[in-house]
DNA sequence: ATGAAAGCGCTAACAT
DNA sequence: ATGTTAGCGCTTTCAT
């Protein structure tokens, strides 16, 4: 009764078998054809994908990888979606893959551990050749652990839990740029709003600011620093709670686009004008930030040589097997100078 | 020689028989216990689970897709990776996949139709449970017919070669109101950059453009209209065009969100003041259209909702098979005023 | 150049 | 409650 084969309107499970039976041939030869083997007639290619064709076969990739033991999935494991560094990464994946034929699995953790590992395992599940990943804060053992089997980049982030090349941002030598700048403009009360200290891209643009104050010789204020990790709020009440201080920071660097995003908003709201009032630097380089008020000061991201990095550091391993030596990178932020920053007023 | 099974380094290839040899029972007992099947005990239920997880076994997904000819995959298929339309949609489905136990696999097709073909294809081999697409403006044949045999939704395009329902945006309202919003301030030379008018949401929203000046008594004036689709730098040279006409338009009208984001910035390069010389509306609502300028008065697209009623659909589909009606939805724009139009001068 | 047969890892129908 | 067996669709020996 249930039988697939009969002339349900869908064409659903053409299989070789049916193929070579179509044609009256064994189903071996039918599979050298399609792949394109050696030992096989032109002629019966030719007839073989003609058939194929007009049965409206489709390759089944389960049974594919279950004999090679290896798919052709590659996993991209992101906190978020939005970001600019999420659309580079993903931007220059999805072109490299397509052309090497891998396709794309896209895996959102939204910085929940637990999440993450259910991700890792369905990846492990599927037989994915290798991820690329931003890790969250706190990875779990069974997560780095699953990752072993496996081809790994970690993206921007880095954890040492997961043994893994990783390809990041010198955040702290960002960080300390710009401070080095707001300093040669004059200022000493700089405040930093950053992300906190329990992830890599957090500590490394704090201490970043910390070298910075160091190099100008001002001492480091705890009450001018604001560190969380809900971005765009967090960055709206920590720019506005800056705000109250008495005497005000004359400038601010932040340590991440959607807290730069949020700060921003919050100066708007406030009433306060961006420079004279208050000198900033965001960080990161959306390209909207140059339309923001005359244009933001900001440390830039190299996010598509960055992603660029990573896939072909990914692309090496999966081609070079486990054993492919890698190193991690880190690669130079540097500061686009725009209005939003001035000299101190007296 | 070859043999994945001894003692190199990675645990590979456990599968179920080296669970059951391990525990000295059969393959399908452990097979049972693993997937929760009735008819075993608890007490070999917890022993299959304690020697499954010491080797280190992994579920081969392939072979379970084989089995059962579907996969867990879900296929998103989009032009490109940075809009907020895509982030809308990816996170809206990616939150839903996860819950639901699904896999995304992202397809970036950059407009092009073979590209489309090709991902499709892919998805197909992969038996991908259900698709979201994006379509091309070309979509083929083949494309389409493939796409018949799974589970579709078209998002905020719509290709009417794809049988399968959409949910997309009136964007025609949408940019009628804008046109009826700008004549209320006494605008009556209303410029329009849009889209091409070869996919839904260009002729869609031109066609708001004409009725919206039909409405107001206002002819249409095919000089005042500029069409392209490369997006942010066609958005910068329309608007340098428009500003080149002699009597220049009082007011604009963009139709997409990175069209407008290069109208401004063509406006902000020329010196033009917004609104006082000029009115601006945009389309879309990223969140950072409030920062520019004085804020931007835009047509805002309920994207989340959008991308949720589009995973509904879907998982609608998927669950009731392919015969499960489904109807095509548009939903409202509507208008958010803020300070980037103003009452046309004398 | 082609066919026959085995087996990848899994689930499920059918014994026991 | 557990074991035996077959088969999903494919690739790949090994025969012929």
């Amino acid at each position: 009764m249930a039988d697939g084969r009969t002339g349900t309107l869908l064409p659903q499970n053409v299989t070789i078998k049916d193929v070579a039976e179509h044609l009256g041939v064994s189903h071996s030869t039918v599979s050298r054809a399609l792949n394109d083997r050696r030992h096989i007639s032109e002629e019966m290619k030719a007839r073989v994908r003609q058939a194929a064709a007009e049965l409206g076969y489709v390759v089944n990739a389960g049974a594919r990888t279950l004999r090679s033991a290896e798919s052709n999935l590659i996993g991209l494991i992101v906190p978020d979606v939005g970001s600019e560094l999420f659309t580079a990464a993903a931007k220059a994946l999805a072109a490299r893959c397509f052309r090497a034929g891998y396709q794309l699995v896209l895996c959102v953790h939204e910085d929940d551990p637990e999440i993450e590992l259910r991700h890792v395992e369905a990846l492990r599940q599927a037989r994915a050749l290798g991820v690329v990943i931003i890790p969250t804060p706190g990875v779990l053992d069974q997560t780095a652990a699953l990752l072993k089997a496996t081809s790994v980049v970690q993206f921007s982030r880095y954890s040492p839990k997961i043994d893994a090349p990783s390809v990041t941002l010198d955040g702290a030598h960002g960080v300390a740029t710009a401070v080095a700048h707001l300093a040669s403009l004059g200022h000493r009360r700089i405040a930093y709003v950053g992300l906190p200290d329990d992830r890599s891209t957090g500590w490394d643009r704090l201490a970043g600011y910390r070298q910075g104050l160091e190099r100008i010789g001002v001492a480091f204020d705890p009450g001018l620093v604001r560190l969380g990790a809900t971005l765009l709020e967090y960055g709206r009440s920590a720019m506005a709670s800056l705000l109250q201080l008495d005497p005000r920071p004359t400038a601010v660097v932040f340590g991440s686009a959607d807290l730069t995003h949020g700060g921003v908003e919050a100066c708007r709201r406030a009433g306060v004008r961006v420079p004279q009032d208050l000198s900033v630097v965001g960080y990161g380089d959306p390209a909207w930030f140059k339309l923001i008020g005359p244009g933001l000061t900001t440390v830039a991201v190299v996010t598509g040589e960055m992603a660029e990095a990573a896939i072909l550091q990914l692309l090496r391993k999966i081609a070079g097997g486990p054993d492919e030596a890698a190193a991690s990178i880190a690669l130079e932020p540097h500061l686009i100078l725009r209005e939003s920053t001035a000299p101190l007023r007296a």
